[in-house]
RNA sequence: GGGCGAUUAGCUCAGUUGGCUAGAGCACCUCCCUUACAAGGAGGGGGUCACAGGUUCGAGUCCUGUAUCGCCCA
């Protein structure tokens, strides 16, 4: 044990080390490209901007470790990469938890406290609590450009948000009207189609009878789940083909209660299996009946108030809240014996996300964007190939949004927001503008004097589809700008494919109409990444408490055993079931990696030659280390992360440390035994140089995973190793690191394999690793001894044999021996006195009983006239290859058996 | 109702255009604290690839259907 040995620790302590390192990737700054043109290509990632109220949780953990995995591969590869970081507003959520604070600590409503003095308490909550999760992503190792951090609501991007309203306005893509909408009662405002959920209930059916008009004693009854809305009723309608009420259509029915007058109708959207075949019309409260009502001109009548009260066309019920009302309503039919019953049933219920309270589909004036023209380019992009959605089967979700894409409300009646920038005159006639209009002022339009502003605010995502290029200064022609748009990669979430990812593409088509068509789309990447669900499989959730804060575990098991863990765990646009104790794989991986690195950095304190080792393990190692290297390459740039942490995990375990750094021990500690100025020492020195070279590769092509440990012990290499560079964020991405060597790769597999088979035997006549047993290698009569005469030592040395023999033919072993075949030949140990040799004896049946299966099902495929007539030759060749192999291990098996008597 | 995904070892999952004698990690069993690492090393056991048909010389892999679970849309 050395003096660097001993001054690192013998286990990877990530707590003491993350937070220096940060500070340094800081101070270096790597993470903030220039604006002017280097000469670098750029590559660009656009964070999607958590919400301002958010805390980190391990879907953001998961994707922000993917794009930092990206950031810093390109980065090391050469480019200037942006990865710009920020967060997004949240109307709703921010405008919730401050009326929330406002109400507990001074009780007040934000009514009461006034529009501008509560937009001041939500900036000082966002200036307060609104970098949390930024700074949560900092412990994560994520290499922002930090320099360049956006909120949604800052002076640049509103100016944009108001640009690019101004631009749809003048091109008629805005208008105002009256819809129904889904209306939240608890927010009092207007929600999007995104921002709902279904959630099952148990609820009622109730049945209530309609008085025919002119029929006495005759109803038509009809079932409804919310009884209380037919005080809206303006018809009821039956299927065209349903013969039970075709008398009935076109006839008058007489509306208990308000007693109006309604239709029949026949519409073919009616069920005729649900209820009773006849379903009331509340076109002013139903989706499904507006259009209903529409299609029939019916009247549309609105019975709540914004709050949820029932509004003055309720008539007796008015005042009375939703579920007061409905209790009214149902007492009311079933006194007059016009409820006919009453069935529990399972139904969907429209649930606002925000607020979790019952959506109230409400008419209401609301500001809209139509959006067919603006799909269109969108649509466009895949088939372009401007864009490519990863994993590829969501391109269909984006593609079926966009083919069926419905005019966006835009409007909320919120105060926390982008104000609409519309104003009116005293006609109410509206005008949008840029600059801010003052009352007073003539309506550019009218002339007529300007008396308000609309008192709205625009939907969140009505910045962020904005975000690709309002961030980089749009609509000015900024420096940014040019440089860094469009972007590369953008990762995300799949429950907003539409709500965000296709709106921004919609964005770039329609606001970057100054660059040539194919540098419009925002980000030619698109990935979807993995939802993270908890052990058993259901959605991690803050109110099923079943969430694993990633905070958390960074702090119990480390930033990069946090990131590598969630990497090797996720595979590829699969959800991915997360505990706890899953982190220490990644811990397991880091420990290993520093512990390799320990033993490297600890001999490369002696003599270090300038030119590398060229035995065949050494070979053999760089031609694995270029293997890795490719594959590591070609996972990153094809954004396949699972499989290059995979093929790392291989590398540095299987590899690396299994078969190349204990091989090298033999000729360190041969140098060790004969001192300075001999040959052994020079071939050490040599040997140090490759351990060096490689370990210097192999910290660059992990360090996009473990960013932390990799820098950590990039600091303790020599100079000589570091590429010219003092952290390893900086240094060069080895793409092709050494070269791929066949023949040294098939020349230690059977070095590895003739170990495998000593250890084998040993193991099974139960050997003490104290003793040193003679081993005799009986090569087949075609295989070289070549490597095995120079390898010898090496063999022995791995195997912890006495001596070695190595030969083919007639070969003189000690009898009984034990015996195991491999792909070269076999090997022999002789056995000591009185051991059981059961166990040996059942390993070698067993694999007898396999390989004659093999060699059985072979013959049957080559003695198939078919198979040879249609199989691809190659294939015929390896089968007759192959079973050549095995028919020759089963004669030497056969043979070995006897050995053991 | 429509769409998408999953089903492979006790558990979590790999398995690229059909050529597999089906792999890994964890867990399990045996041995070993050998001067990088016991969060380790060496060796080992364990699977009729959800089910039923079909295509093919050949199916974990392709097609059809069924079942169970999950997600999304209406």
């Amino acid at each position: 044990m050395n003096e660097t040995q001993q001054s690192l620790p013998s286990r990877f302590a990530p707590g003491e080390i993350e937070q220096p390192i940060y500070q340094s990737w800081l101070d270096s700054g790597l993470m903030t490209p220039p604006a002017e043109d280097s000469g670098r290509p750029t590559f660009t990632i656009m964070i999607p901007p958590p919400n301002v109220t958010g805390v980190l949780h391990m879907g953001h953990a998961l994707n922000n470790t993917m794009q930092d995995i990206v950031a810093r591969q390109r980065r090391m590869a050469g480019y200037d990469v942006l990865w710009l970081p920020g967060t997004d507003h949240a109307g709703i959520a921010t405008q919730a938890v401050v009326e929330k604070k406002l109400l507990q600590e001074r009780g007040l409503t934000r009514q009461e406290l006034g529009r501008e003095a509560f937009l001041a308490e939500v900036w000082d909550w966002k200036e307060r609590h609104g970098n949390t999760i930024l700074e949560q992503l900092k412990r994560l190792g994520a290499s922002c450009d930090w320099s360049r951090t956006k909120f949604t609501l800052d002076e640049d991007m509103s100016r944009a948000v108001r640009e690019s309203f101004v631009r749809l306005w003048e091109k008629g893509l805005v208008y105002r009207g009256a819809r129904l909408v889904n209306w939240d009662c608890k927010l009092q405002t207007a929600v999007s189609d995104d921002e709902i959920e279904y959630v099952q209930r148990k609820g009622k059916l109730w049945y209530l009878r309609y008085p025919v008009q002119g029929q006495p004693g005759r109803h038509l009854t009809v079932a409804t789940t919310r009884p209380e809305t037919m005080l809206g009723d303006t018809g009821v309608a039956v299927h065209p083909d349903d013969p039970r009420f075709r008398d009935l259509v076109g006839k008058t029915l007489r509306l208990p209660i308000v007693e109006r007058e309604i239709k029949v109708i026949s519409d073919d959207s009616v069920e005729a299996g649900f209820g009773t075949g006849a379903v009331k019309v509340t076109p002013g409260h139903d989706p499904a009946d507006y259009e209903r009502g529409a299609r029939h001109g019916l009247e549309i009548i609105n019975i709540l108030e914004s709050d949820g009260r029932l509004n003055e066309n309720a008539g007796p019920f008015a005042g009375m809240t939703r579920e007061a009302a409905r209790e009214a309503v149902v007492a009311w039919f079933e006194e007059r014996e016009l409820l006919e019953r009453v069935e529990e049933i399972t139904h969907n219920v429209t649930i606002s996300d925000r607020s979790k309270t019952p959506i109230e589909p409400l008419v209401s004036e609301q500001w809209f964007v139509r959006m067919e023209p603006m799909a269109k380019p969108a649509i466009d992009a895949l088939a372009t190939g401007a864009l490519r959605i990863q994993p590829e089967r969501w391109t269909k979700v984006y593609l079926d949004w966009l083919e069926n894409v419905r005019d966006w409300c835009i409007s909320r009646q919120l105060w926390w927001g982008h104000r609409i920038p519309v104003w009116y005159d005293e006609d109410g006639a509206p005008v949008a503008s840029v600059e801010d209009l003052t009352v007073g002022q003539p309506h550019p339009d009218t002339g007529k004097p300007i008396v308000r502003q609309d008192d709205d605010v625009l939907d969140t995502w009505a910045s962020s589809w904005l975000w690709p290029f309002a961030t980089l200064g749009w609509p000015e022609q900024s420096a940014d700008l040019a440089r860094f748009y469009p972007t590369q990669f953008l990762s995300t979430a799949r429950d907003i494919i539409y709500l965000w990812v296709a709106r921004m593409v919609m964005a770039g088509y329609e606001f970057m109409d100054d660059r040539p068509e194919a540098e419009r789309c925002p980000f030619s990447t698109c990935y979807i990444h993995a939802n993270v669900l908890d052990a058993k499989g259901k959605r991690m959730s803050k109110s099923a408490g079943n969430g694993i804060d990633p905070v958390d575990m960074i702090e119990k098991y480390g930033a990069d055993a946090v990131r590598y863990s969630l990497m090797i765990l996720t595979r590829e646009g699969q959800d991915v079931k997360l505990a706890e104790n899953r982190f220490d794989l990644g811990q397991r991986f880091c420990n290993k990696i520093w512990n390799a690195a320990r033993f490297v950095l600890g001999h490369l304190d002696g003599e270090v030659a300038d030119e590398e080792a060229g035995a065949l393990e050494d070979r053999w190692i760089r031609s694995r280390l270029a293997a890795a290297a490719e594959e590591t390459t070609g996972g990153l740039e094809g954004y396949h992360f699972h499989d290059a942490a995979q093929g790392l995990y291989r590398f540095v375990w299987d590899e690396f440390c299994d078969w190349y750094v204990e091989a090298v021990k033999l000729r360190l500690r041969a140098a060790e035994d004969a001192g300075p100025g001999t040959p052994e020492a020079a071939e050490a020195a040599r040997v140090r140089r490759t351990l060096g070279a490689t370990l210097s590769a192999l910290l660059r092509l992990l360090h996009p995973y473990t960013p932390f440990l990799t820098e950590a012990l990039w600091a303790h290499l020599p100079e000589t190793f570091r590429q010219g560079q003092a952290l390893i964020m900086d240094a060069p991405w080895p793409r092709q690191a050494g070269r791929r060597d066949a023949e040294a790769e098939a020349g230690f597999r059977r070095l590895q394999d003739a170990v495998r088979g000593f250890r084998n035997v040993r193991a099974l006549l139960e050997i003490p690793v104290t003793e040193r047993p003679t081993g005799t290698i009986g090569l087949d009569p075609d295989q070289p001894a070549q490597d095995f005469e120079i390898g010898g030592d090496l063999v022995r040395f791995l195997a912890a044999l006495g001596e070695l023999k190595v030969g083919r033919g007639g070969l003189e072993v000690p009898a009984p021996c034990g015996t195991d075949v491999f792909e070269a030949g076999s090997v022999f140990l002789p056995v000591p006195e009185g051991t059981d040799l059961g166990q040996l004896r059942g390993s070698l049946g067993k694999k007898q009983q396999k390989v004659e299966a093999g060699i059985r099902g072979i013959e049957q495929k080559l003695g198939n006239q078919r198979f040879l007539q249609n199989a691809e030759p190659e294939v015929v060749d390896s089968e007759r290859l192959r079973l050549e192999d095995l028919r020759r291990e089963a004669a030497t098996l056969c043979q070995n058996l006897a050995f053991l008597d």
